[in-house]
Formats: C-alpha cells, sequence, structure tokens
DNA sequence: GGATGTGAACTATTTCACAGCC
DNA sequence: GGCTGTGAAATAGTTCACATCC
C-alpha cells in the first residue's frame, strides 16, 4: 500500500464524513462524487477502493457506512493513535489545540519542552514533561507516533530520543531532514519549502490551464 | 519545472545554507555531499541541477555561491515575496511568530482575522485586519501568496477572496480541498492526513528495511 | 581514482477505455 | 444510459551506468 494511497484514503474519508454530517439520510456516493469532494479524477477513486479490496455496485454506487469502516480498518489503530509531541512552542501549541478537538482516534497523550515556564505544567489537557524524560514517558504512554517541533538544531536529538523509546514513526516539523534507522518511517512537513513553492508558483502560474495544479506535502 | 524539482531545489538551498554557515571557508561541495544534507541519491541531485542548467566540474564539485544564486533565480523574486495570511488562531500565530525570523525574502505583510479582539491589533509585528477588507488590502500591499489558516467551513470562502483580489498562489492548512480557477496554484497542508498517515505507518512498519521510507507533504 | 553530465532502463503512478452489470 | 472493475496504455519520476574530464 503505498504512501500515496494512504493519503488519499484519508482524504476520502474526510470527504465521506462530509457528506454523512451534511445529509444523514444519504447511504451511497458514486466515485465521481467522492473525486469531486477529493479533488481527484473518478478512475483514481475506483482504483484507490480496489487496492484495498472494497467493492461497490454499479447502480447504487458504494455504500458509505461500510467504506468509512474498510478505511478505517487500514488506517486506524484499533484503540486509538497514542501520539506525543516534542516541542512546546507556538507551532506544538497549535498542534494541541488541534487535535484536542479533532479526529476521535488521535490522541497527543504527553508532550515535552525543555523550558522551565512549561515543564511541570499542564497545557490544552496535556501533561508537559522535560525532554530528558522523553524515553520513559513515551514508553510507559505506549506512544506510537512522535511529532517533532522543535528548531531545526535539536530535531535529530529528540529523533533519536523516540526512536530509542521505541517509537517507530514521527512527523518532522523542523527544517531538516531526519537520519533514522531502517524501519521508522518519517513524515516531513516542511513550512518554509512549502511556501517557497507556492512563490515559485505565484511568479510562474500554475502550469497548463485546463485543471488547476495541486499537490501536497508529506513525507515517510 | 515541475513540482518535485522545485522543492528539492529548495531543500538543496537550505542544505548549502549550512554548509557556508558552519564551514564559511569551503567554496565547493560534491553531489554526494548534498544529497547526504537533503536525504537523496547523488544521481537525483545532479539531474535536478542538469534541470536548472548548473554545471559544476569533476575536480572540485559544484560552486556553493553560484549554486545558490542559481537557484534563488528560479525560486526567489527579485524583491521579496510578500505573504498574507488569513487565520489568526493558534496555528496562524504560529506563522506570523515562524516568518518574522526566518527567511529573508518572505515576509507576512497583512493578517485578517474575523475576531475583534485581533483586528485592528498588530500580532508579531503584522497588522490584523478584517476578513472584509482581505482584497482592498491584497491589492494595496501587492500580495503574491496567500496562507490559508482559517478553519474547514470558512476555507473556500478565504481561497475565493483571495483569488478575486489577485492572489494567484495560495498554501491551504484547512482540511478540505480547495476550489481554485485555472492558473491558481494551492499548497495543500494537511496536518491530519499527515498524521494518520503516521499513524498507519507505526502499525504497518516503514516499508523495505535496505533505506528508511520517506515522503513529503505539499500540493500545487 | 573519483566526479560530472546524461542517454537509457527501470519503476511508479495515473489515466484511458471498455466489458459487464443494473 | 450510466456506473463499476480492471487490463492496458500512457505518463511521470528515479536510478543506472558509462563516456568524459580533471
Amino acid at each position: 500500500m503505498t504512501q500515496k494511497v494512504i493519503h488519499r484514503l484519508s482524504v476520502y474519508r474526510r470527504g465521506l464524513a462530509a457528506v454523512q454530517a451534511r445529509d444523514p439520510r444519504r447511504t451511497h456516493v458514486f466515485s465521481h462524487e467522492i473525486a469531486a469532494l477529493s479533488g481527484l479524477g473518478a478512475a483514481q477513486v475506483r482504483r484507490d477502493l480496489m487496492t484495498i479490496g472494497f467493492t461497490g455496485s454499479p447502480a447504487r454506487g458504494y455504500e458509505i457506512a461500510a467504506l468509512v469502516t474498510a478505511i478505517g480498518c487500514v488506517l486506524d489503530h484499533p484503540d486509538g493513535l497514542r501520539v506525543a509531541l516534542a516541542g512546546v512552542g507556538n507551532l506544538g501549541r497549535a498542534m494541541l489545540a488541534y487535535f484536542l478537538v479533532r479526529n476521535p482516534h488521535i490522541s497527543i497523550v504527553a508532550a515535552f519542552d525543555d523550558d522551565p515556564e512549561k515543564t511541570g505544567r499542564v497545557l490544552h489537557g496535556c501533561r508537559c514533561h522535560a525532554v530528558a524524560d522523553l524515553g520513559a514517558v513515551c514508553a510507559g504512554e505506549g506512544v506510537q507516533v512522535g511529532l517533532i517541533a522543535v528548531p531545526a538544531g535539536a530535531a535529530q536529538a529528540v529523533a533519536d530520543a523516540f526512536v530509542a523509546a521505541g517509537v517507530r514513526s514521527l512527523v518532522n516539523f523542523a527544517p531538516a531532514p531526519l537520519r533514522v534507522p531502517p524501519g521508522v518511517a518519517v513524515q516531513d512537513i516542511d513550512i518554509t519549502t512549502t511556501v517557497e513553492k507556492a512563490g515559485y508558483y505565484a511568479r510562474h502560474g500554475a502550469g497548463a490551464p485546463p485543471g488547476p495544479a495541486r499537490e501536497e506535502e508529506s513525507a515517510a
């Protein structure tokens, strides 16, 4: 299951949730509707659903509830995803606020920062620990994903600490590539780079007029 | 010049800047060094530099200063990039703080929010306007890129306002695909989706052990 | 010997297009 | 008639491998 498929499945699910919320009576959707909701082509949607072995009917399309469940089987952890956050700066606090409400199956269970003003405090309902305790706390909490929102200079050390604590999947907001051992996944969210890309397209136009250019940032 | 090449050029430049900062006496680098700095293969680096018509010498490699300039010619606007921010929530404030220091050729010249607590105020050195004034202010300030950090429900309306104001390139943090006319570029930064992807890899492993899995999130 | 520049091979991903079904 | 499921074609992107130069 490739990175790109995973990503689109997550997008499809969000679109389906929106449909369910807007009109709870709707039970089925067609591929071209999912496509419109996601900004993609219908063939792409059908191909992706084929990849996860989900099947619809020509007459009614795909059953929404069943499809949401099927996507959940691929994406979600049965008991919810336990995430830790390193770096409680502006961006880190935004993450805390964001995931506090959001997604019922994702929760930030611990935060880490070396600022003594923050350590020991509870921010957005999340306890902030010293970075030195990262290993012990993550192991104790059964953390599965680490969010790295520290300055670039500290990112590699934090990544190493997560890896040592047995965390096998990281999301990196720091503008530096992480070195991790095989078997550990990294998703990069590189804001500077993305804004620079946007700047490029502001100057050079968005490619071929038929169909607006579109791309998405993320790394494994 | 494809999306992916642009992205990597931005990454290369950051790596080169790090080299220059660490050891100002270094004047040249080899492709495999740039590759190591960026988490890529040397062949990829050489291919990208070929794409922008930059050439080195087998004996000394690539001249750092000249390469930084050449990348700047592709990525940067001659007079700096003028960016506007819509949505001064947690994430929006993180952006303001981030770009205040960062990149000398990127500056956030205006912010917009409908919270009366914020409108009229100056945050992180940036004036916050009412969203109703978005069109006038962006036109007046010559804004080239719009950052959308508002809730999903408001994102499309804000995007439309940016487009109407003549902004041709957007960065979208909202978890919803934007509809924009041809010729307008959108880069999506989809945090929920990225964390879900990380969750998937926490559960399923990071693919083939030889060479850690890696992917990056961004859209045009 | 080791690096660049690059055609050619390879792999990944998307899109087409059509048979089959309702 | 319109939609799904899916081989096959097309396209995009990466990596190899080697001639060439220092």
